[in-house]
DNA sequence: CTGCAATGTATATGATGTACACAGTAGCCG
DNA sequence: CGGCTACTGTGTACATCATATACATTGCAG
């Protein structure tokens, strides 16, 4: 995870204690070696929190599962981690364990700014819970942080300022846990109403009958939403029978940002001659 | 469990009953008029809902205390309403009421794609509490819908193909959306850490002490984040001290997004004569 | 009038996060 | 070596939460 535990020597600048949480996320927490040596670990509680919401979803990460997974009481945990949140917070960080050792390849920026964007897709993906989580404060943890840094790489050679490359990957970024959200909520959702339908007996396949498709077109009538009415029955909307379409569309969505990047850096390239690409009036 | 019981007689269109809580959102649940009259409705529970949410934050909802608000026991709300979730749900979509009176102005299609944008960023920022939804399955609320009409309405005369267009609406709101989350969350963290100084005593002003620039200058070390360091150093952060450049940053990231929506209707436009535009390999 | 569906309530259950007091452990200082 | 003391793990306690269930009450439909 990151097992940063700077022994003891105490670095000559501390002026003002972190705030609460990044301390422990930066490895920055005290440890005096006084009482009985720890039967735990923060990574070891993270990592069976991890294991929990994993397999069956962040809503069974109690401290009492937790605890009971690791065969400690539930209180115990509590001499590692503050509170929930701050476990929560540490899982988030943990789940993006590995950024240091990538590398996008591709030529361009754009091929590497995709491939950014896919990476991350991935690893949401990896750890569906990600999508809910509370996020209670912006991601200032050190693997975040990595991951920016390499965002920011791929931006290198195309002369856009510092807080402009910034933007672009904040955005990017925006887009895609976003769209992992949704996607996974809607897998979410299709498999609750599966389950739901297996309680009340019926046969377990088939029986759903609400694709989102049907259900547009049974609620969204054609005076009040016309657009999307006839968007529902043109048959336009892959529908979407085992994600295999969803990531093509996130990929639509991934290059349309990237022109738009695109546009941005064309704009900050040709600054005085006034290029007539397809940013318009801003 | 969802208190629709059809009296036998089966209606002509009716084959199969919608999902919970769609049902109700779209004001398709019986009411037989046998019992005592209702003392409650589902909108005064709504309503209070909403009240409590934007006044003490999407926490503060609890079922007992929205009955509490009413002068009824907290048991009496689930006469209206099957669970929270779907108390949830309802407040979701009372949250966007009005939009149906709702007209973009402005000349192109991105004048109003713009508008559109920001009216529902304004929408988030009026009820911060969205941002905090668990939000369980697409957004099959009535209004959104409607929202989601209007926005497809800017670009009528862009020659897009609906899917497309519902791609960049959705492309659009899932930036918005994840912008203001940042925004709230940040604001949310700020408020608790004053909240902390204040009860451990010291003086409540000016002691926070960590700014977001701060932090990272503190946590970013240059050697393993030279890109990130250089940025922090380099005063380009707006340091954002009420939010007000926060809107500017979330119109150029619209901006942006908007320059990629242009390139799609141009290669769009010249379907056939190869374009040389923004957009590279697809 | 009578029956039954619908309403509001009281009570109960099992989770949950976390405060607090306690007992045992082991490094450090004398 | 002995004791102080910081630190560990535990047990108990508490407030809050969503929700199940049983019940008394109400008032339209027959």
């Amino acid at each position: 995870m990151d097992g940063t535990r700077r022994p003891s020597e105490a670095p000559p600048a501390a002026p003002r204690p972190l705030p609460p949480g990044i301390d422990l996320l930066w490895g920055r927490r005290a440890r005096g070696g006084r009482g009985p040596r720890p039967g735990l670990s923060v990574d070891a509680i993270v990592t069976a929190a991890i294991e929990l919401a994993d397999a069956e979803g962040l809503e069974a990460v109690s401290m009492a599962r937790v605890a009971k997974a690791l065969g400690f009481t539930t209180m115990s945990l509590y001499r590692y981690v503050a509170s929930k949140d701050e476990l929560l917070t540490l899982m988030w960080n943990a789940s993006a364990v590995g950024v240091e050792s990538l590398t996008l390849d591709g030529a361009t920026w754009r091929e590497k700014l995709r491939a950014w964007a896919l990476v991350q897709r991935d690893m949401i993906d990896r750890h569906a819970w990600i999508t809910q989580m509370p996020m209670a404060a912006p991601p200032l943890a050190p693997n975040s942080m990595t991951f920016v840094e390499l965002g920011l790489a791929s931006l290198d050679d195309t002369g856009l300022p510092g807080a402009e490359k910034l933007r672009m990957i904040g955005l990017l970024s925006s887009y895609t846990l976003s769209e992992a959200r949704m996607a996974n909520d809607a897998a979410r959702a299709a498999a609750a109403a599966m389950a739901a339908a297996a309680e009340t007996g019926e046969t377990p396949a088939a029986s759903p009958g609400w694709t989102f498709e049907t259900l547009l077109r049974e609620l969204v009538d054609e005076r009040t939403y016309p657009r999307l009415h006839a968007i529902a029955w043109s048959g336009e909307i892959g529908d979407d029978p085992s994600g295999f379409d969803e990531r093509a569309e996130f990929l639509l969505g991934v290059d349309t940002i990237l022109d738009g990047v695109a546009a941005l850096i064309d704009r900050y390239r040709g600054a005085s001659d006034d290029g007539q690409e397809t940013a318009s009036a801003r």
